[in-house]
DNA sequence: GTCAAAAAACCAACCAGTTGGTATATTACT
DNA sequence: AGTAATATACCAACTGGTTGGTTTTTTGAC
């Protein structure tokens, strides 16, 4: 962080290692890799970090602290509804499906399931990132149920996990087929159950059937 | 196939395969040590497979037809309504989240996250295996959905990949946490929603208030 | 004895991490 | 301001160990 410079070939590192690793996976990405895709020496990249478990962490924080801002600037978080933001969140993440694989995938979901096991300071990194972004969620989720449905059997918290595990399952599909249909129908499938959750905007008029 | 021997290394490879896999991933998982873990050497393990990846696609055959295997004999298949066949799958997967993580989890989809850029074989072999399974749940999906909700805007092939989109990323969660809590949460809005689409059973009464 | 199966020894390429050193800043003193 | 001292940023070459895969040898069933 000392001079410009420095600061630059970190952040090469870094997003090279969130794309390739995105890409690849963590085992399969290799020093070399990232290094060559960030147009750097081996002794540079090991003169910014002391390893690449440590390279690992420092991307999922950098990726973290990205996706954080790309939701917080997005524009529904300025709804006045929660319900509102809920909904507009997911389609936001329906939206994002029209990039390449590689630039909606979630680079903790990917890494967390190959070192979950192996590398347990890795996990915790993946595992705290996730629950933050899912503790940013479960604020609108809460505030939703609070207006519309205080007193449905189902926490907050545990809404703002099933959203994440639908969209980490539609990754897996996207990335298994090469193809984002079942992903966005996915989306759509956990956005009528929040439709369902989170009743009817505050018009008041009846409720659509359920089985529609 | 040709010796009883010969089949028993076989299979102990691919086991071995699985579970290490399972739990490190396909890259971080070295011949070594799948050799080490079924108690066979190296010499012995090109005998058998040409290279890691045709392993890798064995394993994934063998993964799949074994998973065919349990499912096709779990007591809810027996179940007259095929609504009850659907949430009865839901219950059973629940019920499998009590064992240790690399034992629930799915090889198809921790393995396809990794290689899905690079091992095109692999990946398509685990589409083609995620998707029969898929196949096969979709039956009963359209089944229930003929008796109970013909008209309903979705189709029942795309209830079956959101099915297994929260299952995987409920995986993700289990692995992330190392605890299963925030999985058997997932799966049980995810039958909430089952419950929902599906409407109510044949006893003709008033279906419960969405909201609950 | 023959031939498939298993073992043992081996190999070239590759891996994460080190080395010893050079370039480029930043600071400190005059 | 000028410049010596110091610290940071960077790099090419190297290392010990590992990788997927091969070759050669031994075992064992018929």
């Amino acid at each position: 962080m000392k001079t410009p410079r420095s600061a630059a070939t970190r952040t090469k590192l870094l997003e090279a290692a969130r794309d390739i690793i995105r890409a690849r996976g963590y085992s399969a990405t290799t020093v070399d890799d990232i290094c060559a895709a960030a147009g750097v020496t081996k002794g540079s990249f090991f003169h910014h970090f002391p390893s690449k478990e440590q390279l690992g962490i420092a991307a999922i924080e950098q990726f973290n602290e990205t996706a954080s801002e790309i939701f917080r600037s997005a524009p529904y978080t300025s709804r006045p509804d929660p319900r509102d933001r809920v909904l507009g969140y997911v389609d936001f993440r329906i939206s994002m499906l029209t990039r390449e694989i590689a630039q909606f995938t979630c680079l903790l979901g990917t890494m967390v399931q190959e070192v979950y096991a192996t590398h347990p300071d890795l996990r915790a990194a993946c595992d705290q990132g996730m629950s933050e972004h899912v503790a940013d969620l479960t604020r609108d989720i809460q505030a939703a149920k609070q207006r519309y449905t205080p007193d449905a059997p189902w926490s907050a918290e545990s809404v703002g996990y099933f959203m994440q595990a639908v969209l980490q399952g539609a990754f897996i599909f996207a990335k298994a087929k090469q193809d984002t249909r079942v992903a966005v129908e996915s989306l759509g499938h956990l956005r009528r159950y929040l439709e369902m959750l989170l009743g009817q905007p505050e018009t008041g008029k009846e409720p659509t059937p359920c089985r529609t």
